[in-house]
RNA sequence: GACCCGUUGGUGAAGUGGUUUAACACGCUGCCCUCUCAAGGCAGUAUUCAUGGGUUCGAAACCCAUACGGGCCA
């Protein structure tokens, strides 16, 4: 195509050949990995998205190389207010390092900019002047009714559905005849003029999938849409290739799409970046497997976890462990280092996408929160009931030193306690712990052996007055306890109950099971000793009044 | 319907031709320890790698076909 119609396609158009000036190779160093994350702003990141951009940023991070956030916004239809600002507060929110790129609608950082691919538009214009230059891009006025008509045609007849060959109907006009449509105002797409023939056959080596194999692409797929903008297609191949990246990490919705992408690469003669394509992750539904889904899936939604009370490093270790298979191992060898010290390898990324298991999830959550030390524990509780129960949170500020004293029961060892696997199931175990909420709070006593009021009543009066000190240490405790048991017909001895029981009213362990209902209206609690020691002596006999009212 | 990817226990998976009568982790079951629970210890949980055929002295691993699942273009 001659230079004049171009000019007249886009008139202020610049020569490619100034963006490959403005935006030269990055100078980075051997080895550096530059990944982005290109999202559409259509709202907020969800699990299946924020996996994608967690192992993006892992693998540029690990490699000290460039994590950058674009904007893909060339379709404007499904565009949310806000979501530029949602996407970048999501990222942020679980520590993903934003190196260049958008920061929100109006600021960003980074030199390939603009990074919001409608703030592009000219850049793409400069290229696609050069295909048509080359003649490997054409203009084409077919309509809407027209497509449709080829596509149904195609249909009947069984053949590849698209415009190529016979169906190019505009691929070889001259200047003339675009010119006089053009001035005609008739409407029109530009298309790549494919070099491509579908008998040949394309190789590539995707980093996760390994050798592909495709047919090569034929079609004469649109580079810029009516409305000025670019495709997908055409917008990854030009904006992956000025801002440099090395790795194009992303769904593996995107394969059947690669052949295009390999042939604008190649004739718009840019060097292929490679390819890591992900699988989704899925769910069950019913009794068959689907890509978890933004709209139908509660677990899909990052805040669906927040108001759990699971921690966003939790998230993060969950999807580690589904990204990389030795991942698991790495942190079961090493369960408090810093994840940050974990490489990632794309070799060890499954090729057929994970199902979601949120046991799996819960249980990785438990053995966080027991290896988070009292102090930290009691923080991140306090962020999370300030939130979400702020009785207990009212509580907690109150009796700090008390809830710290309990979060902290057989917690400071080398196995701690496992409680809890997410920060909602906390109340449950502690409220008994606060006066305000025992009292309110409807009381059943159930005890593990049949007794009389009268009878609890006695023991525990005994048990105070005569035995309990505040001073004592556990073993001491524990033989008081022993002695109590004795005084009151019960077996001291565990081994000797199970094989005389008929000797005994019960044994020790329902002794100190009575007392246990009493003092905290459950019977499975944390280590009883402990319990009584926050608790303290005044506040033991309190309850006991609670009880025989 | 065309094309592409995948298929190892309930789940995540290790595994790239012989140390695999399939690692590890979650779950589940049982036992032990034990004041309850949690934790911990021990054991069990795939007669076999979707199915059929082939290559090979030897296959979960390589090849072919079928089935199923997923994706994508519509």
């Amino acid at each position: 195509m001659k230079d004049e119609l171009i000019k007249k396609i886009f008139p202020n158009v610049k020569d490619y050949t100034f963006y490959e000036e403005k935006y030269p190779e990055r100078e980075l160093g051997e080895g550096k990995i530059v990944t982005r994350f290109a999202p559409s702003p259509t709202g907020f990141v969800h699990m299946g998205s924020l996996f994608s951009a967690f192992v993006a940023s892992k693998a540029a991070h690990d490699t000290n190389g460039v994590f950058f956030l674009r904007i893909e916004d060339t379709d404007q239809k499904r565009e949310v207010e806000n979501g530029i600002e949602n996407i970048v507060r999501d990222l942020n929110n679980f520590d993903i390092k934003i190196d260049e790129g958008v920061l929100s609608s109006t600021e960003e950082i980074g030199s390939y900019g603009p990074y919001i691919q409608s703030k592009r538009k000219e850049i793409y214009e400069s290229y696609v002047a050069r295909l048509l230059k080359e003649g490997l891009a054409y203009p084409c006025f077919l309509t809407e009714e027209e497509i449709n008509t080829i596509r149904e045609e195609q249909e009947r007849n069984k053949e590849e559905i698209g415009i190529y060959g016979k169906y190019a109907k505009y691929r070889d006009l001259t200047d003339e005849e675009i010119l006089n449509k053009i001035n005609n105002g008739e409407k029109y797409v530009l298309r790549l003029k494919s070099p491509g023939n579908i008998n040949n056959k394309v190789k590539i080596k995707d980093l996760i999938k390994g050798e592909l194999e495709f047919p090569e692409n034929n079609l004469d797929i649109v580079l810029i849409k009516s409305d000025g903008l670019p495709t997908y297609h055409f917008a990854h191949a030009i904006d992956d290739h000025l801002m440099h990246t090395t790795h194009i990490i992303r769904g593996d919705e995107w394969l059947s799409s690669l052949p295009i992408h390999i042939q604008l690469f190649q004739v718009l003669k840019f060097k292929l970046p490679k390819y890591a394509h992900i699988s989704p992750i899925m769910i069950m539904d019913g009794d068959s497997k689907r890509k978890l889904s933004k709209r139908k899936d509660k677990e899909a939604a990052i805040s669906y976890y927040h108001e759990l009370g699971v921690d966003k490093d939790v998230i993060k270790l969950y999807l580690l462990t589904i990204a990389n298979s030795n991942f698991e191992e790495w942190y079961l060898a090493n369960p408090r280092e810093d994840i940050n010290k974990f490489k990632f390898d794309f070799k060890k990324v499954s090729p057929s996408g994970s199902l979601f298991d949120m046991e799996k999830l819960l249980n990785i959550s438990k053995n966080y929160m027991s290896y988070l030390n009292k102090d930290l524990f009691y923080e991140k509780l306090l962020e999370y009931t300030k939130e979400y129960d702020k009785e207990l949170y009212g509580l907690i500020v109150k009796y700090k030193e008390r809830t710290i004293d309990f979060i902290n029961i057989e917690r400071e060892r080398k196995k701690p306690r496992k409680d809890y696997s997410s920060f909602s199931e906390v109340r449950n175990n502690i409220w008994y712990m606060f006066d305000e909420l025992f009292i309110k709070e409807d009381k059943e006593y159930v005890f593990p052996i049949d007794i009389s009021k009268e009878d609890v009543n006695e023991l525990l009066t005994k048990y105070l007055d005569n035995y309990y000190n505040e001073d004592d240490s556990e073993e001491e405790w524990f033989n008081k306890m022993k002695e109590l048991a004795q005084e009151f017909g019960y077996a001291t001895d565990m081994k000797d109950y199970k094989e005389n029981s008929n000797k005994y009213k019960g044994s020790i362990a329902d002794v100190s099971n009575i007392i246990r209902v009493v003092i905290t209206t459950k019977n499975t609690t944390p280590n009883l000793y402990n319990i009584m020691k926050i608790l303290g002596r005044e506040e033991l006999y309190k309850r006991l009044v609670i009880f025989n009212n």
